[in-house]
DNA sequence: CGCGTTTGACCGGCGC
DNA sequence: GCGCCGGTCAAACGCG
């Protein structure tokens, strides 16, 4: 019966202090913090794993190596092996135990099959995501060289502000939005409704979203406000940092780099559930300032990115007053530095999300965006998702995740998609197909521990991930220019199909 | 001693 | 013009 002993062995999430056990015949252990956004979670190496290389011999017959994102949701998915925190075949079974062992066995067998198809998608989502950062990164940074490197080179620099005027062209109906939505309450108002419904089903759902919503609205009113003094020459060179003022634009040129900053400027809001006080995204971050907002008994913690020297990226960390157990993390600006892995799915949703905000194809009647149809055509499938507010001068996409929507919602997704955006290309709609088949599956509220992954930053954050996959599928113009790189283009593509098809 | 955090001061924008 | 507010700075402090 030595083989039955591997199966004493699980891993229990605790959803409230993010701690992970192994559950050893019965004495529980802590590993360490689970992150699903470090490398070691994503790694081959499941040795680098020290903490859960025991989980790898698990059934006769299966293969032995478990990743510990897959080994969470294989033991979350067995009730039966986790639910009581201790064995569930003694080692001294008797013969009619076996009946019982093999049901588990199978059911187990059953569980591993569907742990290797997630483990699959998940592997597939990543690699993709890894990609098209890749691309973001070094298309970013080669646009940065060819600004300045060739001041002297007019062609060069009217090639540069012609892609950036391509590229920005919708922004520059953003700025139009941004304008309009300042110029008219009502209208602005009217967009705040975006945040205000279909959003948590508890009775704090207004107030943490109207929370949540002066949090975005306060970034954005301060974005106004940065001042010279702040800039270190590092950063004024890599022109990376740029003053968050809305100057008066008259030119095109004007018009370019307004977009640009306005790209920089756009703001992605995520929040989920997490007792810790920062939910593990895979970045360094220093803080350098706290300050209590008005009406919030928690303070706001002021965070930028150390990876890089002059990386603009900051963001900000507060409670939700309505539900504690909310953190609210808002991310501004754009890495200018590679990212390692572990970072890269976060800051692909927070990249991702800010491009679909302000690059999403979204012309109507009366030549402005309309943020609430920006919402329900871009995220069609996630109306408790995500959410975007246009009612200050930035824009802001909140993910929310502090929610898992039911199967039926996800299920109408697709007649959503169908609806908004008509027949379109193939291998999207057929990546939204798979997509809404993966999303449900990772959802589905009638699965065992669910709810309970559903609470950990982490696994919010990796939702995030997926999210933002999705996002990005839905809108062909986030993340890469398509005309700069056809083949990969078409390449994630594929990758949905494949993704699907797994 | 170096690095990160804390915290009071300072700044500019905005509303009245 | 004044006060409020959010965001940032930077000196002081703590920790390893």
């Amino acid at each position: 019966m030595d083989g039955t002993r591997e199966h004493d062995q699980t891993v229990i999430i605790n959803s409230l202090d993010d701690q992970v056990f192994t559950v050893d015949h019965g004495v529980k252990r802590v590993i360490n913090e689970m992150d699903f956004f470090s490398d070691k979670n994503f790694s081959k190496d499941a040795s680098s794993t020290s903490g859960f290389k025991k989980e790898s011999k698990f059934v006769d017959g299966v293969e032995q190596e478990l990743h510990l994102n897959i080994s969470t949701s294989l033991n979350l998915l067995t009730k039966n092996t986790t639910a009581n925190n201790k064995s569930t075949v003694d080692d001294n079974a008797s013969p009619g135990i076996s009946n019982e062992f093999v049901a588990l066995k199978s059911q187990l067998d059953r569980v591993y099959t569907e742990n290797e198809r997630l483990r699959a998608m998940l592997k597939q989502t990543n690699s993709k995501y890894y990609s098209l950062q890749m691309q973001i990164t070094s298309l970013l940074q080669h646009q940065h060289n060819l600004k300045g490197e060739s001041t002297g080179d007019q062609k060069i620099i009217d090639a540069v502000a012609q892609e950036e005027k391509q590229r920005f062209l919708v922004p520059r109906q953003y700025m139009d939005l941004g304008q309009h939505a300042i110029d008219d309450k009502d209208r602005t108002s009217h967009s705040d409704s975006v945040l205000l419904k279909g959003r948590n089903q508890n009775g704090s759902s207004s107030q943490q979203c109207i929370e949540e919503k002066s949090m975005a609205n306060e970034l954005q009113k301060n974005s106004h406000t940065k001042i010279e003094r702040e800039k270190s020459p590092a950063e004024k060179n890599s022109q990376q940092w740029i003053p968050n003022k809305v100057p008066k634009f008259h030119s095109s040129q004007d018009l370019s780099q307004a977009a640009e900053a306005t790209m920089k400027k756009a703001r992605v809001s995520v929040r989920a559930r997490s007792e810790a006080p920062m939910i593990s995204d895979g970045c360094q971050w220093r803080k350098y300032g706290q300050k209590m907002a008005k009406g919030n008994p928690f303070p706001r913690a002021y965070y930028r990115c150390t990876m890089a020297v002059g990386c603009p990226v900051r963001k900000q960390v507060q409670r939700c007053v309505g539900d504690r157990s909310v953190l609210i993390t808002t991310y501004e600006g754009n890495h200018n530095h590679p990212l390692p892995p572990a970072a890269m799915a976060m800051a692909s949703t927070t990249s991702a999300a800010a491009s679909m905000l302000l690059s999403g194809p979204m012309p109507s009647a009366d030549g402005f965006m309309n943020p609430n149809g920006l919402a329900r055509t871009i995220l069609p499938y996630s109306a408790n998702l995500a959410s975007i507010s246009a009612s200050a001068p930035f824009p802001t996409v909140t993910l929310d995740l502090t929610n898992t929507p039911n199967l039926s919602q996800l299920q109408i997704l697709q007649g959503q998609f169908t609806q908004d955006f008509g027949p379109g290309p193939q291998a999207t709609a057929h990546s939204l197909y798979n997509h809404s088949r993966f999303l449900p599956r990772a959802f589905d509220a009638s699965f065992p521990g669910t709810a309970a992954v559903a609470s950990d930053p982490n696994f919010t954050a990796a939702l995030a991930e997926a999210l933002s996959s999705i996002i990005a599928n839905l809108n062909p113009n986030i993340g890469i220019d398509s005309k700069n790189s056809p083949k990969n283009s078409s390449e994630s593509n594929n990758g949905n199909i494949n993704f699907a098809g797994k």
